[in-house]
RNA sequence: GUGAGGUUAGUUCAGUUGGUUAGAACGUCGGAUUGUGGUUCCGAAGGUCGUGGGUUCGACUCCCACACUUCACCCCA
């Protein structure tokens, strides 16, 4: 018995209009890419375990999806995890790969194994699924694409920039309108030191990342709840609510992180970043967000976030600078800056504005109809001359009423139907149709070209 | 992992205190129209009412479990 087929949670099938939509944002991506000298590279689906355990914190290893290993996995399993169900330790004897969890840790096991090969700096981007054993919901899913970009083997701030630039060009393209924000990890270290709560730095981050969302007062609540002294979070107060250009925010912390010497450095980079960033005449607003937190785990360096404009949604591109990359793997030194593109969260907010060009969406440029044997055999050989001349075109397969074959071109939002009759046939020609305003005239197989290449 | 809602035709949804044959719109297919789609008119197909169990003379409707899905937390993209 047939049961009705279904496809795992959190998955999607991408059907045409969607790929074509898709395509157009992973084409516009690329395209910047490229033309900032990065190149691309793919990686496996599946990595193996060891690579990918302990990277992401406990959490992350519970939503690695594992693969059993082949063949009659059970042989070697031991008796006394079986006995005692003991699923972490059976784990390990059954299963040694994994689906990739994000592209970054990929990209570090892959730097290491090829760094005697590769020129460094190493600019490189990636664009592939990854696969997290998450619980769906909005915006969320357990296949979903990344389009990373870093550098890896330099410590320019001009790395920054040039993703700045990237961001500025690629959100330019795609005409959405963007702020990107701009925070530094070492600002943020300094503010933990003047706060006289230097050990207490991830609470502290954690907490005023969001003040967007819950407001200043839960954020003193969960501070307080934190074990952070009051005088400490009345200190922070006057940082929070600093307003002004990037210019002012940056002189007033300055004057409040004299103290702390990794502190000034932040201000200092955060500084150079911007300077440059108006030299070079970006044109996307770049505001300083000292209460941008991001990911703090792995970012030694600038932390960058990008917010659309017009449409209520998280943020849809992020990144930073992360010192020691390899040193996982065995390799230190390696400093790395990247940021990664949220395709699926893009294709949101394009969807929502409704920004996509009209020339994408087109596919076949013109459609032949044809009444019988032998109107088909002529239609065949002009289409195949279209063809030639790189018109996307295509036949409705068989002779058969007309009404059927309209329909078939309109239902493809196809432009064009090439009309082939008897009389057609006759005068070597074609009746060609414009769909959209209903149009027709009698044209040759060149004329037809030269009016569909326009 | 925690909490709340939902699941009826391809899609979006109605469905009366539990009562004969479960409806609509859109879409699909056919015809009106044998050389003209998108508009109009006529007709047809399409459902184990998420799955399994329970209560009942009788369940789409009430109860339980599970699956799937949406949303909010946690975390993240």
């Amino acid at each position: 018995m047939a049961t009705k087929p279904s496809i795992p949670k959190g998955t999607r099938d991408f059907a045409p209009m969607e790929m074509a939509r898709r395509n157009y944002i992973f084409d516009t991506i690329k395209s910047v890419f490229r033309l900032y000298g990065f190149q691309q590279i793919e990686t496996p689906a599946m990595e193996n375990l060891s690579t990918l355990m302990g990277k992401y914190g406990d959490e992350g290893d519970k939503l690695l999806f594992k693969i059993l290993n082949s063949g009659d996995f059970l042989t070697h399993a031991s008796q006394e995890s079986l006995d005692n169900r003991d699923s972490i330790k059976l784990l390990h004897e059954v299963a040694e790969k994994g689906l990739r969890y994000d592209l970054t840790v990929p990209f570090a096991r892959f730097v290491v194994m090829n760094k005697e090969s590769l020129t460094f700096p190493f600019k490189r981007f990636q664009i592939q699924p990854v696969w997290r054993a998450d619980k769906p919901q909005k915006g969320r899913y357990r296949e979903f694409y990344q389009c990373d970009v870093d550098v890896v083997g330099s410590d320019s701030l001009l790395n920054e920039v040039e993703l700045l630039q990237i961001v500025d060009d690629v959100y330019h393209k795609l005409g959405v309108n963007v702020v990107v924000k701009l925070n530094n990890r070492k600002i943020l270290t300094g503010i933990a030191e003047v706060m006289g709560e230097a050990d207490k730095i991830i609470d502290i981050t954690v907490a005023i990342d969001k003040l967007d969302k819950i407001g200043i007062e839960n954020v003193n609540a969960e501070l307080a709840e934190k074990g952070i002294s009051q005088e400490a979070i009345g200190k922070l107060q006057p940082i929070i609510a600093m307003k002004g250009t990037n210019q002012e925010k940056l002189e007033t912390i300055s004057k409040v992180l004299a103290t702390s010497e990794i502190g000034l450095k932040g201000v200092e980079e955060t500084s150079t970043i911007l300077n440059y960033a108006e030299e070079l005449g970006i044109n996307t607003e770049v505001e300083l967000d000292l209460t941008l937190a991001r990911g703090l785990n792995y970012y030694t360096g600038a932390i960058f976030e990008v917010k659309a404009k017009d449409v209520e949604i998280g943020s849809i591109t992020g990144g930073g600078r992360y010192d020691n990359l390899t040193g996982v793997f065995g390799v230190s030194g390696l400093s790395g800056v990247g940021i990664s593109f949220g395709a699926d969260r893009i294709y949101d907010v394009l969807n929502q504005l409704n920004l996509y060009p009209a020339e994408m969406l087109q596919g076949t440029q013109v459609v032949f109809t044809t009444f019988g044997d032998k109107e088909f055999k002529f239609a065949l050989q002009c289409l195949k001359k279209v063809r030639q001349a790189g018109i996307s075109a295509e036949i409705y397969p068989e002779p058969t009423k007309m009404k059927k074959q309209m329909s078939y071109a309109n239902g493809k939002a196809v432009p064009f139907v090439a009309i082939v009759g008897e009389t057609e046939v006759e005068a070597g020609k074609v009746m060609l149709k414009n769909m959209t305003s209903g149009e027709q005239k009698l044209v040759s197989i060149d004329e037809l070209t030269t009016t569909l290449k326009k």
